[in-house]
DNA sequence: TACTGTCCCTAAACCGGTTCAGTAAACCGG
DNA sequence: CCGGTTTACTGAACCGGTTTAGGGACAGTA
């Protein structure tokens, strides 16, 4: 009765895909189902499942026969079906509030995808990168079919952050630990970012040029107004942005040496070697004349040294450049670029460790905060300061 | 697993009986489905189903009743049981056959991928990056839920290519155009090689280098042993990989400049930074003493380069360096590489709308074949060889 | 003989949606 | 007042699998 029916839909699609390519052509084969596998094998759809799934519950017989008559047919089990009804998708989501086409050409997420990677990899999971569509972060997440989630660089007032809290996903923040009740990866930002400022201090440095990561809001309705200009250091106080923590290391330390690091100093701009040359210009057009460059990514780092070549400085005789990440890059430029690493690739792989534990344990375990060391790798891109008077 | 479902199916049941009863404790809240919705609202699961899908068949009353139900409960469709019944998934596959942690190691495949999500992006699909899992690619199509792939890097020998087809998954390939019946996306590998190769021949160059990228075969049981050893003639000559192509470009040149590049003068490496400083270092140690290097990625040509200097040669009075690609990067590095420039990211977008296209229409399209242009970019790291006899 | 336990397999319910085919009520021109 | 549309909504089938609960055959045991 069942099968009758099913039939007859059945012979009717294929009679209209049939209509519409002209008909005569060679059968547009329909992928078989599991239904077709037993009807086919003489056994019922249980049997089929257990041939793929549990062949312990078979005779090796008929599991054997099942499975030559699948191939047969080329079945392969849906895997929409079997998530549905498993509700699991053995996929991973990597969450990012720009652009996927933005954050492709960042150096340092191609690092971090790498982790995430290797580390999903070795675990069996899948990967699904999820980032605004049509402009809405929100649709992309409820769209997506996965069982947990890394989101890197979001913070705490993105809205997302509240829907997939409310879908009951497993999340695990990577560079934000705003939200205790999520397992979080971070590295100590403001350390690094000290190292960094006391190396400068040290070589003599007192007027530096803070190259910022600009962080893209993204939100539909939202002011996007902040295009060039820097962070308030009132903005800053509020967020606990990686930008925050980092300027904030930059500052403690040439407070201390007695020159304040103003919102003058600090220009924000895109995490690419184009974004950094072009932070880099705006600062010198508007008159600034640094002996030193403290940028937040080395990929604005590298595009700063190029910037700063072609308005005619050598580098380091000149001007000193310090980039953040250590990308395998750094050292490959001329000169070797003096940064302080993080271990990128450790964050991403340990971020999905964390992400899979939760999903895979159903008692509800405590969030794990881990905070990664930084340090700083001096190479050449870095000297003395200048003698005073002979900025330019 | 199964205990959990069976506690959830348990749970159900409770909350059912508690809710007849009026009383009802703080939940473990399950996510609630259509039939939740349904029933709070009092209307058909059908009822539902329009509001969210089309509203205009429902009275603007009750569609607004039971959207603000279903905010109420928090509801969101769930994507998977969407999936299912409209057989469309929104997802598009990025095919590689390299580990993923490999993949973003490159900097052509973020270039790549940038495009890729551009246009992926623009016509609102996700993205879904298909990788061996467990080493065999083949199980990670089977289980990956996409309405199509592109293929990067996917020569016609690759078995999966026959399971993608028995499957009728859509799908376009990039650098390769072995089958015909797949929409397809090349760039003239061999005349950008040629033009490369002419470069060097008209600088005087004699004695060249090439660093090909090595192509992993990822075949569980397949013989893997070529770890180091470059592509014989023959192997090329069957196979219509990238490498090959622009090998012959390269060859095809030598030639008429009366210079024959054999397999000596050929060796293979990762298309990475480092993978290109080992094959340099490796070719090094062999003797190897070329006034060029012809790297196939600039990826390799700045390792090459980084490694060239590090026995003392200056680029490029003591040797020239020619890569392809055209990455960002290539500008920034020192000295800036001449390269073959290829629209990479137009790559990446050209294949997916190619893809969508076969995807969305009904009939039966013919594929497409593109073929890009590629172009010699001359920068600062090719210069005529040095006298003969100083070639140390 | 009756009872118990295994082994191998199956019918039916289920996952959570969409869609088909239809129905009841309101509307409408003649 | 009547046949014909529209409008607003619904029950049931369906997407393609997995899982639960159980049935029949057969062997072993009391």
């Amino acid at each position: 009765m069942e099968r009758a029916q099913r039939g007859d839909r059945l012979e009717r699609a294929d009679r209209a895909r049939q209509a519409e390519l002209g008909g005569g052509m060679s059968p547009p084969r329909r992928r078989p189902r599991i239904a077709d596998v037993a009807r086919e094998a003489g056994v019922s759809k249980t049997a089929v499942s257990f041939a793929f799934n549990s062949p312990e519950r078979l005779s090796a017989e008929t599991a054997g026969r099942i499975r030559s008559v699948a191939d047969g047919l080329g079945y392969r089990p849906n895997p929409v079906a079997r998530m549905l009804t498993q509700r699991r998708t053995m996929t991973l989501g990597v969450l990012t509030p720009q652009a996927l086409a933005v954050i492709f050409s960042n150096p340092f997420f191609a690092l971090f995808s790498e982790g995430v990677a290797q580390a999903a990899e070795d675990l069996g999971y899948e990967l699904h990168f999820i980032s605004p569509l049509h402009g809405s972060l929100a649709l992309a997440v409820g769209r997506s079919t996965v069982d947990g989630v890394v989101a890197i660089g979001l913070s705490a007032e993105h809205p997302e952050v509240e829907q997939i809290r409310g879908a009951g996903l497993p999340m695990v923040l990577v560079d934000s630990d705003d939200l205790p009740e999520h397992s979080s990866v971070v590295v100590d930002d403001e350390a690094g970012a000290r190292a960094a400022a006391e190396h400068l201090v040290a070589l003599g440095h007192r007027n530096v040029l803070v190259l910022a990561v600009e962080e893209a809001e993204e939100s539909p309705g939202g002011a996007l107004a902040r295009d060039t200009h820097p962070p308030t250091t009132a903005e800053l106080g509020r967020s606990e942005s990686v930008t925050a923590r980092r300027l904030r290391g930059y500052r403690a330390v040439f407070e201390e040496a007695g020159t304040a690091i103003d919102d003058d100093d600090v220009i924000a701009g895109r995490a690419s070697i184009d974004g950094g040359g072009a932070a880099f210009q705006r600062a010198w057009r508007l008159g600034r004349r640094p002996t030193a460059v403290l940028a937040m990514s080395d990929a604005m780092a590298i595009g700063a040294m190029t910037a700063a070549r072609a308005v005619g400085l050598r580098i380091p005789e000149d001007i000193s450049v310090v980039g953040f990440d250590d990308i395998d890059l750094a050292a490959h430029v001329d000169p070797p670029l003096t940064t302080v690493h993080q271990p990128v690739r450790q964050k991403g792989a340990d971020a999905v460790r964390l992400l899979i534990a939760e999903i895979e344990q159903r008692v509800a375990s405590r969030p794990e905060h881990l905070r990664l060391p930084t340090r700083l790798i001096v190479r050449s891109s870095t000297g003395p300061a200048p003698a005073a008077g002979r900025t330019r």
